[in-house]
DNA sequence: CCAAAATAATCGGTCTGACCACTTGACCAA
DNA sequence: TTGGTCAAGTGGTCAGACCGATTATTTTGG
C-alpha cells in the first residue's frame, strides 16, 4: 500500500506556486493587475496575511510589484529573463549531466581508494541526510555533504573542488524557480532508496556497482526534475 | 532641476535589511539560532506579521532556514564552497588526473554532438596556439582558450565551467613554483603533436579517438611534471 | 538505575478583525 | 483649464488568539 506523503508545506509556498504558474502559464498578462488582496484571498480561500506572505516572497523573486495604494502588478521583465537564465548560467539538466559522468567516477574511485576514515565520513553524513529527511527538514545542506564526502574519498581534492562547483550551481534562478515546487521532504523519501545504494556499493568496496548506483541516482534526479519541469508549464 | 524619488520604504523591507546586515557582518554565525519571532518582534519594535514577513523575504534569499516548532536559523551556505581552497589549492597531480577524466569525456562528446560553429571555434583557438608557439610566447593563454572552446562543444556549459575551473586551479602556489621551472616554449613544441591529435579526432568526428587523444596528451602532461618535479629536488 | 513513554514548555503557522496611509478618480469651484 | 476637495479602494500594519509541530522534561515501567 502505497500512502501520499501529507503536506506540512508552508500556506505561502502553496499560494505562491499557485501565483507563479498562473504567470507562467501567461493566464496574466505582465503589466496586468491583480485582483485586489482582500479579493485574492477570498477567492483562494485563505487570509490576507497568508497571501501578503505570498505576494512578499514573489516580489522579492522579481515575479510582482505591489504598488501601495493602488495594487500588485506582474512585473513586464518577466519572458526576457528567462530566456536569458537559460541561454547563460548552466541549467539543471546540463549541471545533472556532467554530475552523472563526473560523481560516477567518484563513487568508482571512492569505493576503489577510500580510506576506512573516509567511509566513515560518508557513511556519518548519510546518516545526517536520514535525519534530516525524517525531520521534515530541508536536507539540501545534508545531501551536499554526502555527495561532497564521496568526492573526498577518491583522494583527489580537485574532484571534490568539481563537485562543490556542480552542486553550488544550483544557486541560480532558475534552479530556485524549480525546487520550489519540488516537495523535498517528500522527495527525500524517494531518493532514500538510490543514496543508500550508493552508500552500500562504497562500503563494500565495489566500484563498478558504486558508479552504477550513482548514474542511477542521478538518473531519477533528471528525472523528477523533467516532471516538475512539464508541471510547471513552461 | 532634477529632484528625488521619495520612497516610502515599507516595513518588512527595513527588518529585512537590518537582518541581513547582521548575517553579512558575521554578528550572527551560520547555523546559529535566531531569537523566537516573538522576541524578535519585541525587540525590533514591530508586530509579529510585520516580522514574519521580512523573514519571508530572506527565506526566499536563501538567507535563513526556518524550522516548524524548532526556530529560525540562518543557513551555512556562505563561504563553503572555498573549503578546498583554503586547505590548499588542488595539487598539480591531482588536476591533472581530474582533467584526464573529464577532459577525456568532454572530447568524445564534442567529436560527437559539436556542431559544425563549434568545430570551427576548435580549430581556430588551435590556430591561434600554433602562432602563438611560434613566436616564442607564453601559450598558456591559448592552451586554456583551445581546452575550453572543446567543451564548448559538448554543448554542456556546467562542463565548460567545470573545465575552466580545473585549469584556472593553475593559480596555486605549488603550480607556480612548477611552472617556473617548465621551459614553456619549448614544452609547446612537444605538445603541438598532442593537441594535433585531439583535434583531428574531433574534426573527424571520432569520440572514441578523441578521448584517447586526451587522455594521451594528459598523460604526457603529467610526466612533463614529474620531470620538472624531480629536477626541481623536491 | 536506566530507558521508554507521557507530559509540559516553546516555537512557528495561520486566522480574524480592525485601523491607518496612500493612490486614484470624480466632482466642484475659481 | 486649473487647482482643490473628497470619498472609495487599496496596500500597510497591528493586536490577540488558537493550532500543530518540535523539543526538553518529567514520569513511568522494567
Amino acid at each position: 500500500m502505497r500512502l501520499q506523503v501529507v503536506e506540512p508545506r508552508r500556506l505561502y509556498r502553496q499560494i505562491a506556486d499557485q501565483i507563479r504558474t498562473l504567470i507562467g502559464k501567461g493566464e496574466v498578462a505582465p503589466g496586468a493587475r491583480l485582483p485586489a488582496e482582500r479579493d485574492l484571498a477570498r477567492q483562494l480561500g485563505v487570509s490576507r496575511p497568508s497571501l501578503r506572505e505570498a505576494l512578499i516572497a514573489l516580489e522579492v523573486e522579481g515575479l510582482l510589484d505591489v504598488r501601495v495604494g493602488s495594487g500588485i502588478y506582474v512585473t513586464q521583465a518577466d519572458g526576457r529573463g528567462r530566456a536569458v537564465e537559460i541561454n547563460g548560467a548552466s541549467g539543471p539538466f546540463e549541471v545533472i549531466r556532467a554530475r552523472w559522468m563526473i560523481e560516477g567516477e567518484c563513487a568508482a574511485l571512492a569505493a576503489k581508494n577510500g580510506t576506512s576514515a573516509q567511509r566513515r565520513a560518508i557513511r556519518k553524513t548519510h546518516a545526517d541526510l536520514l535525519r534530516e529527511a525524517k525531520r521534515h527538514h530541508n536536507p539540501l545542506d545534508a545531501d551536499r555533504a554526502f555527495h561532497v564526502a564521496i568526492a573526498e574519498a577518491t583522494g583527489n581534492s580537485a574532484l571534490e573542488l568539481v563537485v562543490q562547483t556542480l552542486w553550488d550551481q544550483r544557486v541560480g534562478p532558475l534552479y530556485r524557480a524549480l525546487e520550489m515546487k519540488l516537495e523535498y521532504p517528500a522527495m527525500a523519501e524517494e531518493t532514500t532508496d538510490e543514496h543508500e545504494a550508493v552508500l552500500a556499493a562504497i562500503l563494500a568496496r565495489e566500484p563498478a556497482s558504486a558508479r552504477t548506483a550513482m548514474r542511477r541516482h542521478m538518473d531519477m534526479t533528471k528525472k523528477r526534475y523533467s516532471k516538475d519541469w512539464k508541471e510547471a508549464g513552461k
